[in-house]
DNA sequence: CGGGGGCTTGAGGCCACTCAACGATAGTGG
DNA sequence: CCACTATCGTTGAGTGGCCTCAAGCCCCCG
């Protein structure tokens, strides 16, 4: 048997870790790949989790809806990571394709038999959740951060660390995506980020507001003041 | 070998899960007891993670220090509660006692060398990163809670669910403590507070202002409209 | 009894939210 | 190709809630 789950350790100090799958190929836990309009649902929360899948391409939110209509979405899964990994057999998300998506799944049970067997595979499990826990972890320091501004760059600069190609971030959510990410209105995310703009902290590309370049790093980072 | 971890799984549908120590009477992996004076400092942030924790007495902060001097509580430890397992063998938050603390201490690396052959033990660590997952997740959720009194509800009940000896909240935690955990001023937290006092939601219960009683479970619920 | 820590309460200011209007872009169909 | 539309983003004005600063109270402990 062949299946690990290796990690990639070589990313920034505090950065997220990504995790690669080695075992893609292994017919016996991938089931092939399905893509996924913008806006469709993958899965519900309080389902079954009966896959876990990586994105190959696009990207996709994961929240959980309140009571009262409020939205809080609580990560975006990018290209490279896996996401739907969840211990207690159920979702505790609902996850929704942020742009068109391409995903490989794969069977969770079938990973579960194989981690039963093999240790170093259970390992790996555990380094997966860890990185989920890491990222989590991150995020609960989001209400410390006092101004919009703040959280704005720290959202930023977390998306420049895992999406960046080329200098250029290509943002594929929207304002309010943002915004119910970090807990502010999207007028608010807005507001902030044309203040970055204005400072020469960074500097739009081409005809949409989603594609970004930042100018000044250190300065972002200063704003941020994580750590 | 004997060790597992098992996981208790008799609370509440979104409740936290706690977990028990079947060996904590093994003298490979338990080296004793500690008593921590109030306010003393367990470990520090990028510490090496030797120790794996069980409270038995007491109270403990998990948290983060900003550059500016604020302070992001991101967890509080209570009895029967496990704490300091980090995977990655660094510490990433600060512990210290709230109230004078026993901890009852574990070799994280002994624990590691079972899990390793024990494939039951692995799944078991999964299944305590995994629960410290679902208390980020749940704490992620907060700044989409708008109001004060949202927050300061939603906290009680998570006290109400992991503290409560006989319809009595004890909290160990000053009004700064909470602060810090919600994301809010000490004012604001006893503003709040007031309020629901005020509203005959909750009662105190002798000279102080840490015992509390709640009078209404299902008025806070509808405040915190948590799900 | 004085001191200090913790908690409450008040007054005022600022920042994010709300409501609203407008502009830009992309997709659709005539 | 050009309306037409819908979606997304920006910007403005006004309000409200949380923060800031401050004073005072209570309780514990020396």
């Amino acid at each position: 048997m062949f299946v690990r789950i290796t990690t990639d350790q070589t990313s920034r100090p505090n950065s997220l870790k990504h995790f690669r799958l080695a075992s893609s190929s292994n017919p016996i836990v991938n089931l092939g790949e399905y893509t996924y309009k913008k806006g469709k649902e993958i899965y519900g929360e309080k389902e079954p989790a009966k896959y876990v899948y990586l994105v190959t391409r696009g990207a996709v939110r994961s929240y959980k809806l309140l009571s009262d209509g409020r939205r809080q979405i609580g990560a975006f899964h990018l290209v490279g990571d896996i996401f739907g990994l969840e211990n207690g057999g159920t979702h505790r998300f609902t996850t929704e394709a942020v742009v068109e998506t391409t995903l490989r799944l794969m069977k969770r049970q079938s990973l579960e038999l194989v981690a039963e067997k093999d240790t170093l595979v259970s390992r790996d499990l555990l380094g997966l959740t860890t990185s989920n826990l890491q990222h989590a972890e991150d995020h609960m320091l989001l209400p410390g951060r006092k101004t919009s501004l703040e959280k704005v760059a720290a959202f930023l600069l977390e998306m420049d660390e895992r999406l960046t190609a080329a200098g250029k971030i290509s943002l594929p959510m929207s304002r309010r995506d943002i915004a119910d990410y970090l807990g502010l209105t999207l007028e608010t995310v807005s507001r902030a980020v044309s203040q970055l703009h204005k400072a020469g902290i960074l500097e739009f590309i081409g005809s949409t507001q989603r594609e970004i370049a930042i100018l000044d790093r250190g300065l972002l980072a200063r704003i941020d003041l994580h750590n």
